[in-house]
DNA sequence: TCTAAGATGGGT
DNA sequence: CCCATCTTAGAA
């Protein structure tokens, strides 16, 4: 069991980064944690997309300010969670700077820590490999609900740290499920690690 | 007020 | 392919 309180919590400049695509690439291989109900669960980032408030339709955010994207237009450094289709959990990372109101989905991590407690919180019959394996089974599996909205990630609720991994290939394609947002749909923001059994889709044939 | 649609996932 | 399930945003 890899003992996690030897890595460092990412600090806040990490989160305001003004550029939200950089963000989306830096936080795969990171270790994203949660110490919800008295239990910690932890799982390895292995797929992201970034969303751009300014430029971006996919964007929840995109050209207008309403109650459910309010916090996505705080500083960088809190936990954007909404509910979606009445019955997932999705957990976002707010970044940049308050006012630009852009955010990561995090879409995929690989248990690393608690692996019980989420098979315990995902029911028995959920295979190994479809534990965190997409952005609704991930919230479900590290406990993660809407009420978390708002969370900083800088304190000890839901937070990451960097276990300095590097040795992973890094693969781009479209974002899953925007086709709503017309070309910008056709923007290649989804981030994942080549190869990993948990990224959610496997990329198109170019 | 009313209603359509949604950054999904699990089952047939 | 079908549908659960309910908030949200935008229309009326």
């Amino acid at each position: 069991m890899v003992d996690f309180s030897v890595y460092e919590k990412l600090p806040l400049a990490f989160y305001t980064n003004p550029n939200v695509v950089e963000v989306a690439k830096q936080l795969l291989g990171k270790y994203l944690i949660t110490n919800i109900d008295g239990n910690m669960t932890a799982g390895k980032i292995v797929e992201t997309e970034a969303y751009n408030g300014r430029n971006d339709k996919a964007c929840h955010a995109y050209h207008k300010r309403t109650p459910r994207t309010e916090v996505m237009y705080k500083k960088g450094g809190k936990a954007y969670v909404y509910l979606c289709y009445g019955i997932h959990h999705l957990f976002n990372i707010v970044t940049n700077e308050e006012g630009l109101a852009d955010a990561v989905l995090v879409r995929a991590v690989e248990p690393m820590m608690g692996v019980e407690i989420m098979q315990e919180r995902r029911g028995p019959k959920v295979k190994y490999k479809k534990l965190s394996a997409g952005p609704g089974t991930l919230s479900q599996a590290l406990g993660i609900h809407h009420q978390y909205n708002e969370t900083s990630l800088i304190e000890d609720t839901i937070w990451i740290v960097d276990g300095n991994e590097h040795s992973f290939e890094i693969e781009a394609d479209r974002r899953v499920g925007v086709d709503y947002a017309g070309e910008d749909a056709l923007r290649p923001w989804r981030f994942f690690i080549k190869g990993n059994d948990f990224v959610s889709v496997p990329k198109r044939n170019p």
